[in-house]
DNA sequence: CTTGACCCTATACGTACGTATAGACTGTAC
DNA sequence: GTACAGTCTATACGTACGTATAGGGTCAAG
């Protein structure tokens, strides 16, 4: 029997069965050919795919920007700065991110420099800024 | 007729009607008295509770937690201090989560340094890493 | 007395990324 | 010859946070 069957793609890329299916359906993964029974049958490569599929999210990127990558990739005439861009707009979306939990970070920290810790809760200086009526400007993108 | 329609406290809080029958459902708001005709009807301090509610999401609060910080107030004999235990805790939280993406970009801008831009995409230094077998200790959580 | 704005409930959709289950079939080892 | 591991499809569940829709009732103005 050629190829390899989705459990044995599975084990060899750190994934279960189900997310090699699901990959397919998002178009991630092609659909590999069956054997008689309806099996799917794999070539050596598709445990290539889904390691750079899993490495790309560890980089930040989504399954949407990751299929975008791959096709890419395949479409010849590509050039190498069609990728680099979107590495550059990772690297943005990054940033941004960052920016917003470094705001909070401050805000929290500020709140907590305030409270002694020791009064009821009816006294908590964190409590009554989040009651409180000034418009602080923190609205966060999460 | 006493007390506000949904619509209304939706208008002051700033957020759509449909989000504060969410937040009752979640547990959030407490459920208002009805009038005759089975309209909710808020007493005026539920805008507050809402921008309550506002204020902590944009500090990096989820709902159950501040659906937690709520019940803390309502709590008597609550101390201060447990509130300040959970803004520490979120700050460590954020950390941690900058610390991920901070990793993310060093890893993407040193692809992109070794991308000169020029070549076609097949030879792609960043495509190259993430296909590459060589496991650099990259998981993140996200 | 009808139009339009508002309210009610229940349910589905949307994003992002999977995980789990049911019910049926296959392939193999004892 | 049967038990068990693996596969198939389809569908539901799970998180987090809402948004949208359908089908109905209510209220005030013109």
């Amino acid at each position: 029997m050629e190829g390899l069957k989705v459990g044995e793609v599975a084990r060899q890329a750190g994934v279960n069965v189900q997310t090699i299916h699901y990959y397919e359906r998002r178009g991630l993964l092609p659909r590999p050919p069956r054997t008689e029974s309806n099996y799917r049958a794999y070539p050596g490569d598709a445990v290539l795919r889904v390691r750079f599929i899993k490495r790309a999210q560890d980089l930040g990127f989504t399954l949407k920007e990751i299929k975008e990558l791959l096709s890419l990739r395949a479409a010849p005439r590509t050039r190498c700065s069609d990728v680099r861009h979107r590495a550059e707009a990772k690297v943005q979306d990054i940033d941004d991110k960052v920016r917003t939990l470094q705001a909070m970070r401050k805000a929290l920290t500020k709140l907590i420099g305030e409270c002694s810790g020791k009064g009821p809760v009816t006294q908590c200086p964190i409590l009554e800024a989040l009651d409180s009526e000034d418009e602080r400007q923190c609205r966060a993108s999460s």
